[in-house]
DNA sequence: CAAAGGTAGTTGACGATTGAACCTCTGAGG
DNA sequence: CCTCAGAGGTTCAATCGTCAACTACCTTTG
């Protein structure tokens, strides 16, 4: 019923790997999630976002540049700056160079929101994932999802 | 402002490691998903639960067991259930040993379900992770998600 | 420089997830 | 047995993400 070619199922160890990516994500994603929101009011995708922000030099950046290197969609990016602009800490500008553009700014109370919140975040991640591997197990996570994330990066 | 101790901030390789984690499970996720919808009908959580109950030798499981065993909340396996059930793939039943419990039982509908969308899955699963991975980085994976798990596993 | 097609972003409706409230049932202690 | 703390599930409301229009602007082409 299947086929006659022997399907490419995954070995026992593939198959455990796999499994306890599946399990292990879920739960980090989830408890880092609820770590920032209860310490500081933000979700995940809030902070990453102001993250980003504050790694630009002038402090705002294009909503695409966000959406693409947050790999969210376009929809996703202007649902969850409105948010952070009601609470005050990004601002939408029209982009000077582009009409069809709008850059999202962050304001000083955006900043300090991401000051008080970063070194608990930063906590977390060793704690449940960085620290928890060796050195080298971290670095193959690197290089494993870097490798992934390439090649889904930019097709359709 | 902040502390008097450093904060325990990453060094630059853990930083690019974290950040390739971060942009590769989004997309592999995405795409897992979509895949699986578009060639299948059905999501990727609720192809988990279809995989746990086809594992069972009664192809029947608890609702708690599949939400322990998946890590999500009851409240998300009722939704998800519910959705199986009403596409026929599923169906609920009183537990005989346990007058609070409900059983998941894999209908013969979900079974062949099941067995469509599998191969075609574990191919997606293989091109954009396992494929594109030496066999002992993506051991690797698994030995540093494992531990997350364990770790996140059974608290709060 | 007009038309056409593509890019940037928003909007609104819908589907999925969360968290808390709520019932029912179980099991241990007195 | 009776009580009562707690586990198993569901439900409702609120929040978040997705998808399909839709607007506006840019850019290429002839």
């Amino acid at each position: 019923m299947m086929d006659t070619k022997t399907a490419r199922w995954l070995d026992s160890e593939q198959q455990a790997s796999w499994r306890a990516f599946l399990s292990g994500t879920t739960r980090l994603f989830e408890r880092l999630d609820r770590e920032l929101r209860d310490r500081s009011g933000i979700s995940l995708p809030e902070y990453e976002i102001l993250v980003r922000l504050s790694e630009s030099p002038s402090g705002q950046l294009r909503m695409a540049e966000l959406a693409s290197s947050l790999a969210h969609s376009r929809s996703r990016v202007t649902h969850t700056v409105a948010r952070l602009e009601a609470i005050g800490a990004v601002r939408r500008r029209a982009c000077p160079t582009d009409g069809r553009g709008v850059v999202a700014l962050l304001t000083d109370e955006g900043r300090q929101v991401l000051v008080e919140a970063a070194p608990g975040h930063v906590d977390a991640v060793r704690d449940y994932l960085v620290d928890v591997a060796s050195p080298e197990d971290f670095a193959a996570v690197g290089r494993v999802f870097g490798a992934t994330a390439q090649l889904l990066g930019d097709d359709r």
